[in-house]
DNA sequence: ATCTGGATATAACGCTCGTCATAGTCTAGC
DNA sequence: GCTAGACTATGACGAGCGTTATATCCAGAT
């Protein structure tokens, strides 16, 4: 009983962040998610009664762990090699999608909720967000970066990775993701060599 | 007769753009669009006979040329003081809208277009994008900066406001864009002392 | 005073949305 | 086998969407 199926929960989630990642939250209908998922439409709501708040919340969570989990893994090679995979993560994000898909997280950041209250998928974003400057952070940090400087290059980072994306859609070219490549990339090692 | 009701249109048109930097881009609706510029539903349709495709369109150069102008007048005062007043604009906006309030051309830059044609929308908002980079990277090769590293620095500028907009919204802090700044005016001010 | 054409107002079209209710199906545990 | 509960299937609900059509208004030229 306990079973569950969950490959299907999980098709789910993983659909609705993709979805996200390229139409946008609310061009985003549940019908068309069940449909890319093959799902009957009852089902998307067996697994999330609370409805699609609770699947955009877990969609975000979800594409905010799996970057997480990438990123935790490349930045053992060092920040210079963690921050060339996050570049070169959603660089292939982009380009593989012929420039229609992004990050699901950004486009949830940027969908006013409704209501006056703060709404939990937004709130899913911004730890997201959190989550990955965190792991950059840290890693400058063991690289001899002062912690204001590492925190501060975290952020850079993660916003400027976030915009090079949305740039690179608009200009159907992955220009953007490589120019910020490559300043970021001197600015590391600048940081590094000699931490201010 | 080519009198026209200009104040009508224009106000759909900054409405327009402004509801779109909230909402996003499919959660704005021309109803709400009308309502919120005390125009009819049908006169919507007259200023723009094409629909939502052009009333869109038109926000994006809208805003984008409202941007463009702010930043060229700053700019003459220098890269760093440019730069300083293109993220305290944007700031303004977000802090001031109780972090509801984002950048349109984000927005659009982040909504698939339905159709496999590029939507025309689409391309205004590169155009925006590129535009804002043309004057940050022409300030900065007036002051000694080489064409490639202007134009890099220009690309990490941009994008990395736009990603920092997004983020202070779902954390709803103004901390990424105030980190985004001090990052970015070290970067600027030793790529102008000692020109690599 | 009349005419004219831009601007406004109102209603309707077909469609899709999120959500819910109600059955039917299947499988695990006794 | 049988039954309970997880899952599927189907259809409907009110509401909102983009868009169009049509009727009315009203300033300015004749």
């Amino acid at each position: 009983m306990a079973k569950s199926s969950a490959p299907s929960r999980e098709r789910i989630v993983a659909g609705a962040a993709d979805m996200i990642s390229r139409r946008g939250l609310s061009a985003t209908s549940i019908r068309d998610l069940a449909k890319h998922a093959k799902a009957p439409l009852g089902s998307t709501y067996h697994y999330f009664p609370e409805g699609k708040q609770q699947l955009v919340t877990e969609a975000v969570r979800y594409a905010g762990g799996a970057v997480a989990r990438i990123l935790r893994a490349e930045l053992k090679a060092g920040p210079v090699a963690g921050v060339r995979a996050f570049l070169g993560l959603w660089r292939g994000i982009v380009v593989e999608s012929d420039f229609r898909a992004g990050c699901p997280v950004l486009a949830v950041s940027v969908e006013e909720p409704p209501l006056d209250e703060v709404s939990p998928a937004l709130t899913a974003a911004a730890e997201a967000f959190e989550g990955w400057e965190r792991l950059l952070a840290e890693s400058l940090r063991e690289h001899g970066v002062t912690r204001d400087r590492a925190e501060g290059l975290a952020a850079l980072i993660v916003a400027s990775v976030e915009g090079a994306t949305a740039m690179c859609r608009a200009k159907r070219s992955a220009q953007p993701l490589d120019q910020v490549a490559q300043q970021l990339e001197e600015l590391i090692v600048g940081a590094i060599d000699r931490p201010a």
